[in-house]
DNA sequence: TGTAGCATGTAAGCCGTTACATGATTGA
DNA sequence: TCAATCATGTAACGGCTTACATGCTACA
């Protein structure tokens, strides 16, 4: 058990086990991508496509994907399954102790440290601009949440909606609150 | 104005203009680390040395900062201050409109959500882990906070303290409620 | 005398991005 | 036939970390 591999990367084998559960004959890097962008990117990041397609060679590098190769023409189409070895490397990641703290990297509150450098118009527009992208963000995984319903099966993916639902509006209300101190 | 520079650049950079209002001869690239340590790793991030060093020298490159160089046997200690041109960059960089929306990397999050793979235990305990280190990082902000006051000069950071306590505050709470859903 | 804190820097390397290059399939 | 979408990859490079290397100062 080598290990050595990247949040990232079992992030992306975690889609992959979540999708085996469910039948199906693999997802090929186009598709995890979307899967990406529909929950991993909220509470982690959606990898760009080219990293995508360098995790899942090093996952099957490490035996813990295997691919069906489907070639039409000059192309080669690859659909990834996990592997059992992938699937027990996986348990094993999650059991692990150390989860280091999330890591908040908040153009926002940057720049409001330094709002005495600002406009105080300026500074109500940054935390305007915050609050309008903050609904749009909301909106967005609110549709994700909605989608999942209440079925079991996405259970903790809805638990982490829910999360993300709730720091959404967290963040709104505390913006609110800042902007009446301005 | 070739701008350029990274987030983390302008963060330093905010640093020395503050220090730069409070008199005082510059600051240490050693100095930037601990207030880097004190405020910036809440909300961003805390370079290390050797970053500090580096944008450092692209800051002084750019003409951003000057330096005033006092060397003692064979070690040269450089004292950083923020010149005209880096205050009005500073400047220019916080009234640009494009401010990314902020990137959160949770891996408790990223773990919850793959919450079946985990006995129910594992799956709580990595909860209850959280809600320790949740308050320990509150515990540090706290204090930080409580040594601002409600001095004049620190009423942004202050806000922004209190910013970061609240998102503290809604962590635990969701995964308090979280937890129960379990 | 030795260790903790102050102080500076280089080198190697990982993770991730953007830009670029290419090709197949579907449908307006 | 053209654009959108599906699909895969390489190259160059930025930002950041860890590991390593070095030296001064204060004090126990």
């Amino acid at each position: 058990m080598p290990s050595a591999l990247s949040t990232t990367s079992y992030a992306l084998l975690g889609l992959l086990a979540f999708d085996n559960a469910t039948s199906s004959t693999g997802l090929t890097g186009y598709e995890l991508k979307q899967r990406a962008d529909y929950t991993l990117r909220f509470y982690w990041v959606s990898p760009a496509m080219s990293q995508i397609y360098t995790e899942l060679s090093r996952l099957h590098r490490h035996e813990l994907v295997d691919t069906d190769e489907q070639k039409s023409g000059r192309r080669t189409t690859r659909h990834y399954r996990i592997t059992a070895a992938g699937q027990k490397s996986l348990s094993a990641w999650l059991k692990t102790s150390d989860v280091e703290f999330p890591v908040l990297k908040h153009p926002v509150a940057m720049r409001l440290l330094m709002g005495r450098l600002m406009q105080p118009a300026d500074v109500e527009n940054l935390l305007d601009g915050y609050l309008e992208s903050l609904a749009d963000r909301r909106e967005e995984l609110l549709e994700v949440r909605t989608r999942l319903g209440d079925r079991e099966e996405v259970r903790f993916a809805a638990m982490v909606a829910d999360w993300g639902l709730h720091h959404y509006e967290s963040e709104a209300e505390i913006v609110q609150k800042l902007k009446k101190r301005l």
